[in-house]
This record gives C-alpha cells, sequence and structure tokens, in this order.
DNA sequence: CCCAAAAACTTACGTATGTGAACTTTGAAA
DNA sequence: TTTCAAAGTTCACATACGTAAGTTTTTGGG
C-alpha cells in the first residue's frame, strides 16, 4: 500500500509535507491541498543556473521538491557568499511578494524540480487551511532561527566548527524530509561552495574535512557523508540543535522507519 | 503645532509609526491603532538586562520604544555572537508565539522603554488593518534581509569592511526613524560589542577605527558619531543599501527637514 | 570634585587562515 | 576506452587578525 503510494507521489511535495508534519500533524485535505497547490505549474532546471536574480521582482514562492539550491549575494569585487542552502521540501520566501526586488540570488547546485506557486494560490492555500498557515509560519521562523545561528557560525567558530556545524545542519534537516539512509545522506556540493558557505578558502575546507576525516567524525567519498556518530560531530561544532525547533512527537524518522511507522 | 504634538508623543511609538512610513503611508485611523497598541502595557529596563532569555517561552511581542538593544547567543565556553542590533522603532519577532522556547536571548545595550503587545492585541490590529498587516510584513523581510546581509558581511568583508558596513546599516537605520542629525548620530555601543557583533576582537576594533578615523570616514568621539561622507564610507565598506528596502519615496529626512515637512 | 570601574587604547608576539600555483584524481561525454 | 574539464589535494609562504597583558582615558555615582 505504503509501496504503492510512493511510487504515486513521485512528483509530489511529499518532502514539504513531511516537513510541516515535523511541526504538526495535517489532515488529508491538508494534504491534498498542499499537493494541489505545488503541483500546478512545475519547473525543470539544471545544475548552476540562477532561479532567480538579484534584482528581479519576486513574482511567485518557488517550492524546491528536488534538488539543491542555494540563495547568494556576489560582492563587486567576485567574492561570493552562500547565504543559505534549500533542501527538497524548502520554500523561498513565502511572502516575498511585499518586496519590489530581490536583494540577492537564487541559484541550482544540482538539477532541480520545483513548483511556482503563485500569489493567489498561497493565498488561497492559507485562507482554507489554517493549520497549513500555523505551519508555514513555524517554517518562516526555523528558516530565520538558520540564518541566525549561520551568524553565530560565521561570527564565533572556528574553521572546525563551521564545517561541522553546517555538515550537522545539513544532515539533519535532510533526515526531517527523509532524504537520510542511517547514518549517511547525499553532500552534492563541491569543497569551493562549502568555502562560500562558511567563508572559508578551498584550501581551508580541504584541510578542515581531512582533519575531520583523520578523526573519524565523518566519512566523505564523493558526494556521499556519513556521520558514524552524529552527537560527537555536535560536540565538536557545538552545535545546539535547539534552533531548529523540532519540539513535536514522532519526529526523526529516516525512510526506512517511516516506511514502517506507514505500514 | 508640530511642537506640541511632539511633547504629546513622549512615550509613544512615534519611531515605529515612522519606520512603518517608510514602507506606506499610513492613515491617521491606522496610527491611533499602532498607538493604542503600544501603549497598553510599557516596561522600563536597565541598561545590560535580558529582555528575554534563551530556553525562555515568547509571550509577547516587544517594542522597542527608547534605548538600544540586541539579540544575542552565547556558546558553551564564552565565545559571544551579537546576532542583530534593536533599535527604537524595532519589534521583536512579530509571530514568536508559535515557536516553543527562545533559540536566542534579547538584552539590552542602553536603559530601554518598551511596548509589552500581547498575541491578542497584535491580531487584533492587523485583523483590523490592512495596510499595517502589510506593513509589518514589510518589517519582518526586512528583518530577514539584515540578518541575510550579516551572514555576507561576516563570510567576505574584511575588518574594515565590516565595521564600515555596520556603521553605515545602523546610520540609516537611525535616519529612517529620525534618530539622526545631519551626518551624526548616538553609537551607544562599546568596542567589545562592536566585536561581538562582527565576529572581531576588540583590539581588531580598536585598530579598525583607528583606521576609519585617520582616512577621515568616521568621526567617533565618546557615544557620538559622524560619517561625513556616507557615500565615501558605503564604498569602502562594499555598501549596496538595496537590501533594506527603502524604495517609497519621501524617505530619508533627519529630524529637522521631517519638522519642516510637517509644520 | 573624587574615585572606582569601565572603556579605550597600546604593545609584542602567536596563529588560523588566505594566496598562488602547482599536481592528482574523478567522472561524464565522446 | 579515451579525453578533458572540474574537483580535490598539496605545498610554500604571506598576512589579517587574535591573545595576553598591560597603560591611559573616560564616565558617572556618591
Amino acid at each position: 500500500m505504503w509501496l504503492r503510494f510512493r511510487v504515486a507521489v513521485v512528483g509530489m511535495p511529499q518532502h514539504l509535507i513531511r516537513k510541516l508534519e515535523q511541526f504538526t500533524r495535517l489532515s488529508a485535505s491538508n494534504r491534498q491541498a498542499v499537493v494541489n497547490t505545488a503541483t500546478q505549474k512545475v519547473r525543470f532546471l539544471g545544475a548552476h543556473q540562477d532561479i532567480i536574480s538579484e534584482g528581479d521582482a519576486p513574482e511567485h514562492v518557488n517550492l524546491i521538491l528536488e534538488g539543491w539550491a542555494y540563495r547568494y549575494k556576489q560582492l563587486e569585487d567576485g567574492r561570493r557568499q552562500i547565504i543559505s542552502f534549500f533542501l527538497p521540501g524548502d520554500l523561498c520566501d513565502p511572502h516575498v511578494f511585499v518586496l519590489r526586488e530581490m536583494d540577492h540570488a537564487i541559484g541550482t547546485i544540482t538539477p532541480v524540480r520545483l513548483a511556482e506557486i503563485h500569489r493567489d494560490q498561497m493565498l488561497r492555500l492559507t485562507d482554507e487551511h489554517p493549520r497549513i498557515t500555523q505551519a508555514l509560519w513555524w517554517e518562516t521562523l526555523v528558516t530565520a532561527a538558520i540564518q541566525r545561528e549561520w551568524t553565530v557560525n560565521l561570527g564565533q567558530r572556528t574553521g572546525l566548527e563551521r564545517i561541522g556545524h553546517l555538515l550537522c545542519e545539513l544532515f539533519i534537516r535532510l533526515r526531517g524530509v527523509g532524504l537520510t539512509e542511517g547514518d549517511s545522506c547525499l553532500l552534492p556540493v563541491t569543497q569551493v561552495e562549502l568555502g562560500d558557505a562558511t567563508g572559508l578558502s578551498n584550501v581551508h575546507v580541504n584541510r578542515v574535512l581531512q582533519e575531520l576525516r583523520a578523526s573519524g567524525l565523518i566519512v566523505l567519498r564523493g558526494k556521499r557523508l556519513s556521520i558514524p556518530d552524529l552527537r560527537a560531530l555536535q560536540a565538536v561544532a557545538q552545535f545546539n540543535v535547539n534552533y531548529l525547533h523540532l519540539d513535536r512527537e514522532g519526529r526523526h524518522l529516516d525512510a526506512n522507519e517511516s516506511e514502517r511507522v506507514s505500514a
């Protein structure tokens, strides 16, 4: 039953639904409304393309259905800062319509499948589903909390801690949308990109990764990351999970566990 | 007339109103509603006190009426990052009720007068005044944009640029609420605090300030900051004002100009 | 006006991280 | 299977910034 459903939902916003259910339980009608909203207009982009550029007028909310993307800002002399990562299930600025133009760009890392959600659809969804409104509020506030934590990361932590902290965050966020398998996940990000996100040079990112590998805190081969002892990595990185506000029961199920629960 | 009014509004949320009017024009009834909401419960705090601590359950929205405060996060080993500054007219998290507990603390820098706005008052205000709802959305989005810009600041800019950028931002935000006089404003922040906000040691903050002074980009004596040539400082700090989203007409009036306009 | 405490400032020295320029490995397309 | 560009890795050296421990100046309460 679940397996049949799972085949059927390929192309659907299951990651968003799963993410929101970390915060609150959604009804069947809630879930259906999300599905309807997120399947109206679907777009595909290749890797390393801008979804929206600095200066553009925001026209709709983008929901990442599949693939990774990031917010970034480029300084005039070429320096670039990655401001945040978008994972499957992430929404790019649910209320961005209020602003005239984008002050930053959003680009893809991998090929991306995304849903464009127009203003009216968004309003209709929240008007008709208070539970979803609440859940979207939660997602907005957690996004802000993540941005604050990045401020702390860049301002106070050493290179080793910064990278460790970022890896913890990404792993836990991926786990929240069912994209981990046991202690491992995909990490389709180059060392240069890790550096642009953590304010470190690619050389130093490499040094730090070697050190994390040597101490057994991570296993990183190609695009696959394993974290054999997440607690240990969290301790090294001074990672306190509270800012992700995962305080509901029944969280932290990975793909297999969730299958069992659903069965 | 204006002067009499000005005496009358001491204790009122004039800075918030002024800030929101950077985004949209408010009606007399809008303004009255803000005043009513923000004068129900007023609190006074001394300097260097927590308004709310990490782990506390958020109970109301705090509106800074007078004085400076900041968000901060303290790591276990004592390192502290200032995550943002609150100036008069700033709201601390208009929708924070959704979360169970604070993941960071908010503390005062100077003595602060603030209004506590309870959930129901907030809902009533936005229910009855769509214009204010929009304006509060704008303020929320600008707050998020500021946090992103801090990420860029900490990740990519040098010490000199970071401090320069922060000073530009604070000056322009103060100007937006009428708290500048010509090219100068109060800056009631110690060098240690500037360091905690920019991820620099107090020693290096001092070096950088000397350099900014020597080059004539700033005049800083005690708690008074002057920026004789804002454009020049912006250029040095790679400061692009677009992230503050001040794109309505009639902005950038300082106290004197505004008096003339109101007369 | 005095005095203690806080803030500002200074110095000498140490180091985490950056720069530039290789060389090596990987992986996808042909 | 070959090829080529991108990614990863390494090295030698440079430097922006941190640390520790002062001294001096400013501030504000009594």
